[in-house]
RNA sequence: CGGGAUGUGGCUCAGUUUGGUAGAGCGCUGCGUUCGGGACGCAGAGAUCGAAGGUUCGAAUCCUUUCAUCCCGACCA
């Protein structure tokens, strides 16, 4: 390919909205544009980059005996009132009528429609396993698109489903796709994780997100040093070790706070430490008051109180609702005499007593509260985040915490949709059964950008070789000189000849500019062909990852590439 | 949906406070000089200043309405 003839419309300066460096450097690139608010043309490059990422997961889902097919975009509003997601997924389908008035929405998943298919084709225990996916664009009417291709609104998944006899098959297919998917994303060069997530109110017995370790990740993830133990921070369980310690003499007494009504404003207008407060936190789920209780310096994981509440729904309630259920303004709730009978504690609070809480009154808190003796507890749970001063649940080992992007999830599905779709098979003894399903995601446009956030620096990207848009790039520094053109020609047919994906740099442009994009545009081998080194007998080459640069001799050239090759690709644990 | 901000040439922005002929840099076109890390000179093209309404002799600038985009928050199989 010849740049002449590619458009790779590059920028010096990156648009004003662009937030996060994949954002930027992807449209400095000429990789992206925005249309409108969290939708991107895919520019020539960008598409390369993203068709190449989306070949490896077809490979891998093809070994892995998937079988790739492709549903309609657009799908109609009965599957979904069948599921009961019409009611239930909210704003975020984007819903529209046709001509008829016929309710429609855009696909943001496609769970309803495979079920239909399946259900209606496949009869039998013989035909099962089944797994089926696609690659196609889906759209989610996000409340707030942001960080370019990371957030967007419409965005290229891979989503496949599983069908399976029974739990045992579930497990098997399961496996099956974790396996795959370790072996895409090591494929892509790519630093992740596999970490144990969230299964949410869908249930199942566990599920797995897979983490682009990047400093922008939009999720904490939690890993241990000593042992395989990562788990999403939502997940993260928190050992509490530990004698219970509840008794407690001292009577109440309330103390006037005025105006603090924040843990650090109560702690140090008291002279005592956050942890030595107890922080009450008014929830409303599905409905239903509930008051969660965490030590002061604690942050409450409210995917762990949704959990233990099964709750649909879970919101902070409203300044008027606290008002109503504690008689005082927000900052001064606590849980003694609180008009709300579900209340829920964080184990560590077992462990201390003689706590200062909220009075429920304004501008008061109490001093010296005991859980047991002035507090009707609901009980104790695990309920709050887990930090870097915690314990490996696992081994009882140091962990750390780091951000991570979401660019693939694992997920038992069970019979949510098999069940409400009627989607069954015939087993051996000629009875129905209910199919058990699975889904499994990639982003894999959010996989392109995820790799520029962590590979990159102050030049541009850094694509690993697999998925950048070329494997290696020509620079003619003189594009007047006819041997140079010759040599550039030369080398481009050898490249070719061996596989190589490789772009000519031939614009009519100074050495600056053509250096300059070709940092930007990241592609991992670059090789400079100028009259100056010709005329001694080289061709200079450079590692963009490593910035290394190199001499090759003219003759022997195809040798001598094919070893610096190798230890590019070396470089990215490449064989 | 709450809070904050911004809309001026393809991109980055000045000009708005105090109304008076629409600007700069980058990019683009042509010519010349240059040519190994985003060159320089000269000449050009390109904007109904987000939109609608209003005030005024006169509006990018003041007022009203509206649309869009971005940031923080809430939300998120």
């Amino acid at each position: 390919m010849r740049w002449s003839r590619f458009y790779i419309p590059t920028l010096k300066e990156a648009p004003s909205d662009a937030e996060v460096i994949s954002h930027k450097l992807m449209t400095r690139a000429g990789m992206i544009r925005k249309l409108t608010s969290g939708t991107y043309t895919y520019m020539p490059l960008g598409l390369r980059s993203i068709s190449k990422a989306a070949e490896i997961v077809r490979q891998e889902m093809d070994r892995a005996g998937a079988n790739e097919l492709s549903m309609p975009m657009v799908q109609p509003a009965d599957l979904w009132q069948e599921s009961g997601r019409w009611d239930f997924y909210g704003p975020e389908l984007l819903r529209f009528k046709d001509r008829h008035q016929r309710d429609y929405c855009l696909g943001p998943t496609h769970e309803e429609v495979i079920t239909d298919i399946v259900r209606g084709e496949v009869r039998s225990y013989r035909q099962l396993p089944m797994n089926l996916y696609q690659i196609q664009t889906k759209f989610r009417d996000e409340i707030r698109p942001r960080f370019g291709l990371m957030r967007g609104r419409e965005f290229i998944m891979k989503d496949a489903y599983s069908f399976d006899r029974d739990q045992a098959g579930l497990d098997a297919s399961y496996i099956a796709m974790y396996d795959a998917y370790m072996a895409i994303f090591t494929r892509m060069a790519l630093n992740f994780r596999p970490v144990e997530a969230d299964s949410g109110s869908i249930g199942g017995s566990f599920s797995h997100e897979f983490m682009v370790l990047a400093e922008t990740g939009e999720d904490t993830v939690v890993v241990c040093k000593d042992c395989t133990y990562a788990a999403n921070i939502e997940r993260a369980e928190v050992l509490c070790t530990g004698d219970e310690c509840d008794r407690l003499d001292t009577p109440l007494e309330e103390v006037s706070t005025p105006g603090k009504c924040t843990v650090a404003d109560v702690a140090a207008f008291l002279g005592v430490s956050e942890a030595a407060i107890i922080k009450t936190l008014l929830y409303v789920a599905d409905g239903e008051p509930v008051v969660a209780l965490v030590r002061g310096d604690r942050e409450l994981n409210d995917v762990k109180l949704k959990n233990l509440l099964h709750a649909d729904t879970l919101e902070m309630a409203s300044p008027e609702q606290v008002q109503q259920w504690t008689g005082a303004p927000v900052g001064f709730a606590g849980p003694v005499n609180i008009k709300v009978s579900r209340i829920v504690a964080d184990n560590e609070l077992r462990l201390a007593t003689d706590w200062i809480t909220g009075a429920n009154k304004g501008d008061m808190h109490l001093k010296h509260v005991s859980l047991k003796r002035d507090v009707k507890l609901s009980g104790f749970a695990d309920l709050r985040l887990i930090t870097e001063g915690d314990t490996c649940p696992k081994c009882g080992g140091a962990i750390a915490l780091t951000k991570g992007i979401e660019v693939g999830h694992v997920f038992k599905l069970g019979t949510k949709y098999s069940e409400a779709m009627n989607c069954k098979y015939v087993d051996e003894d000629g009875r129905d059964q209910t199919m058990i399903m699975g889904c499994y995601g990639i982003g894999v446009s959010r996989v392109v950008a995820s790799c520029i956030e962590q590979n990159n620096d102050k030049d541009g990207i850094m694509f690993p070789p697999p998925i950048a848009p070329f494997e290696a790039i020509v620079l003619n520094l003189d594009t007047r000189t006819d041997d140079v053109c010759a040599k550039v020609d030369e080398i481009y047919a050898l490249l070719k000849e061996q596989g190589v994906d490789v772009l000519v740099d031939d614009r009519e442009e100074r050495p600056g500019v053509k250096f300059k994009d070709a940092d930007l545009i990241g592609i991992p081998m670059q090789l400079v062909v100028g009259g100056k080194g010709l005329g001694r007998g080289i061709i200079e080459v450079k590692d963009r990852r490593t910035g290394e640069k190199s001499e090759l001799p003219v003759d022997g050239f195809a040798e001598a590439f094919t070893a610096w090759k190798k230890t590019v690709y070396a470089g990215w644990g490449i064989n």
